[in-house]
DNA sequence: CTCTTTTTTTCGAATCATTCCATAATACAC
DNA sequence: GTGTATTATGGAATGATTCGAAAAAAAGAG
């Protein structure tokens, strides 16, 4: 059985093909939008609906196994979340790289929590770059 | 001159009294809604139009004045940017409260760029908490 | 202060994204 | 296989955001 099947499995929710692919497609990490999730299952399976996106996004969001990522350019993005992560965004190409907790990031939370009060359930962060390798500039 | 004034003028906008109430709403730090912005407007200016809630609010995010602060509630808050600062955000009551820099995330961002070689232009943050003192649970 | 130019505001219409709804299809447990 | 609950689909409805044209107002010059 296969590791999406299985996630999905363990959430309560069907393992239908459409469900595996938006997941599939997400692994690639390209971090698509709605349009851009649409318009590359419809290649594969071309009865996929735009509801059917949508609707699943927001179903493995609730669950957890899906985030939003806001990098501001006035479309949604979405990330699998399989494990604690950041985004480091490129201002010039638009390329969103996930960027793995460090000392120095925990270092953070802890303080904030120490100094605040409080207990933080999660940090969502995004580092703004004004051009990456990818845009070589 | 007030100081709202001034700062439009440096950024070559005109000091429009429907900019300046913008502004003033958003001084009270309540991150609203572009939904929040007009109501409350309207109060003051009846004859203020959405579509100049929707154009200003655009306008100031271009000039750097006013930042979107996405909080996943599925509307968009805004913030003036007066300084540097990150967000906190109550899931239990949804209140969003400024906090500014501190040296542990200062650490972070250098942690960042010395580590990945890269200068972060800006580090939007939003930390997640379950209940704050607002929500006293 | 008045004139001129440019920007901004306003209102309604148009557009675009997202959600809803009813029906058909499918997954999965037994 | 059969039955039941969940999911997928397409189109219609909704709701938010943008657009466009005309009127109003700000800034600057004389």
């Amino acid at each position: 059985m296969s590791d999406f099947v299985h996630l999905l499995k363990t959430k309560d929710l069907k393992a239908t093909p459409q469900r595996i692919c938006v997941l599939r497609e997400l692994e690639k990490k390209n971090h698509p939008t709605i349009e851009h999730l649409y318009d590359a299952l419809r290649k594969e399976n071309p009865s996929m609906s735009l509801a059917t996106v949508y609707k699943n996004i927001a179903t493995l969001k609730e669950k957890g196994i899906v985030i939003e990522v806001n990098i501001s350019d006035g479309k949604m993005h979405y990330d699998i979340y399989s494990h604690p992560h950041v985004h480091l965004v490129c201002q010039n190409c638009g390329v969103i790289q996930d960027i793995d907790y460090d000392d120095a990031l925990v270092a953070y939370q802890h303080s904030l929590e120490t100094h605040k009060g409080i207990k933080v359930g999660r940090l969502d962060l995004i580092a703004t770059i004004e051009s990456c390798s990818f845009c070589k500039k």
